[in-house]
DNA sequence: CACGAGACCTGTTCGC
DNA sequence: TGCGAACAGGTCTCGT
């Protein structure tokens, strides 16, 4: 579920603290709990309960939609997938309905990994090279220029909306910010993507940013029951707005499925170019 | 290489 | 009311 935004906001929280709660850095690991063993991508349960106690987290960061714990001699690495979220809680809390992995720290709090679907997957490793090696660029990377994103589209040539979700093309995005953005941009999302110009590109790639920006800034969105204190959901222009009057034009927003993933636009506002 | 289908999971909402 | 189907913010793997 979480995108950019939301895995962001769940950085800043965690290493500022929130109400009540300390910051995660600085916390020393004393054991980990392991609930659902797939959760454990690497390594086996056995060296990862014996590496992590002792070991304080120095950092918490971000790159796509993996966030990263970066401790005294390793780095702990951690994918939300569909329904993950973390939070700081007291140790003597006892475990929710989902709860997946846990930390438990010297300081009487710990934190927890609680992810119904059981999608979300962590990794402890030395080195997360091997990880994030297929990457593409962060979106607000000074590198991606207009001129360099529309040569990564031209180099493909696939339907815009599933390429822009594709995390090696460019990383972050997902379903929510990519109809978002191409609705900003008022581009179709079956448009292919060697058929946009340098100024369709432009447009496509400050849309995207301006559409992250705007969802950190709202701190992520939370919609159906999970609720994570984010409130870009009021700030959708076509995401879940079926049948709902376009805010640019007043057509009804259309529902379609696209690469297996519900999509929302504006049938009127994004045309497919050159069809 | 591009694309679609099927997996992995649980919970909620929709349609009859 | 009840029950199955469809769907949900993600990604991987396989087959064409």
């Amino acid at each position: 579920m979480p995108e950019l935004p939301e895995v962001e906001t769940i950085v800043r929280n965690l290493r500022r603290g929130t109400d009540g709660a300390p910051s995660l850095i600085g916390q020393t690991i004393q054991c980990a709990h392991l609930l659902w063993l797939r959760t454990l991508a690497e390594p086996d349960l056995e060296t990862f309960q014996a590496i992590l106690p002792g070991q304080t987290i120095q950092a918490v960061g971000r790159r796509a939609k993996f966030l990263t714990l970066i401790l005294s001699e390793s780095t702990l690495v951690i994918h939300l997938r569909m329904s993950g979220d973390l939070k700081m809680e007291r140790s003597e809390t006892s475990f929710a309905k989902h709860d997946r992995m846990l930390l438990e720290f010297a300081s009487g709090w710990r934190l927890s990994f609680n992810d119904t679907r059981k999608f979300g997957r962590v990794w402890l490793v030395n080195d997360t090279q091997k990880l994030f090696s297929n990457l593409g660029p962060e979106p607000d990377d000074p590198a991606l220029t207009p001129a360099r994103f529309h040569t990564m589209l031209q180099a493909r040539k696939r339907t815009l909306k599933p390429l822009l979700l594709d995390q090696r093309f460019l990383a972050g995005m997902g379903n929510i910010y990519t109809d978002e953005a191409l609705f900003r941009a008022r581009i179709h999302p079956l448009q292919s993507s060697e058929t946009l110009d340098l100024q369709d590109a432009t447009r496509l790639l400050d849309a995207i940013k301006l559409t992250l920006a705007q969802g950190i800034e709202a701190n992520g969105a939370s919609i159906d029951w999970v609720y994570r204190g984010g409130d870009f959901q009021n700030y959708f222009q076509v995401y879940q707005q079926t049948n709902n009057p376009c805010p640019s034009c007043g057509q009804p927003i259309s529902k379609t499925t696209v690469g297996q993933r519900g999509t929302h636009f504006c049938p009127h506002c994004q045309t497919l170019k050159g069809a």
